[in-house]
DNA sequence: TATGATACTTACTAAAAGTATACTAATGGA
DNA sequence: TCCATTAGTATACTTTTAGTAAGTATCATA
């Protein structure tokens, strides 16, 4: 048994499902993983989550240590969003996320993506053909 | 652009997300990645799944062709779930996000689970030391 | 005739996610 | 003087998803 933020768990794998669940969340962290980025970045890159969902989801990759949070006191605000170490630890597993959905979607024909979102490696396409 | 389901995204990165989503496909895969499981096998291994959801999250593993499900023509009935090609290729990164929830949970201290969720590779653990 | 097993449905309720709009603060520029 | 800027918060609302509880089908066995 693990317990981590008031929640309990029997697997750690259980735990990866829980902090990653929701459809925004690996997202935001998708466009954190080179660079630190602004809030207003982040509203424009990730297609369709609204302000609200935004704060909520930072608010909670904030709490689980997986974003880090810097305001400055400026004005207009300018608040910059970076990972934490356990971030930067999930980028190996987008890439292969990335990787899957591009091996799955090319069995629906359609594949014509822009630079950011061609996988580097293309070993599961190997096995496929 | 791709068009996968009836759904469109602008990156395969979506399109797994998308698939992975809510909390109980991932849990399901997981108790798969080995070996071919009946519905209730699943239900039990499944910790606090409903038969409602169980089912329906199978059937949409089987539309999204993750899953394979076999029919039995018994009494009482048999119906066997297995992985397909496609549910076979996560497999790796399920083992990662096992070993991801490991190494995060540590730093939470209790990391006392059975023999089943022991990650396999400590790599992030000695990074992280 | 009743019970039990398995793999489901169906109807319903509760909770979470998402939408839409209005509001805030301090400063620079038109 | 007024507007725009940024990163939010507040409120009310709708929609979607999850979860609960009960019911169904088939046949074998007691």
């Amino acid at each position: 048994m693990i317990k981590v933020n008031n929640s309990e768990y029997n697997c750690p794998f259980e735990v990866a499902i829980d902090i990653m669940d929701g459809k925004w969340k690996l997202y935001i962290l998708w466009h954190l993983r080179h660079k630190t980025r602004r809030f207003s970045d982040l509203k424009r890159r990730v297609p369709g989550i609204t302000q609200k969902m935004l704060t909520q989801k930072l608010r909670e990759l904030e709490e689980e240590k997986i974003v880090n949070r810097k305001v400055y006191a400026e004005v207009p605000p300018r608040v910059e969003y970076s990972l934490t170490e356990f971030g930067k630890q999930l980028e190996p597993i987008m890439e292969m996320l990335l990787e899957w959905g591009h091996y799955y979607s090319k069995a629906y024909g359609e594949t014509d993506y822009d630079y950011e979102c061609r996988p580097k490696n293309e070993k599961l396409l190997e096995i496929a053909s």
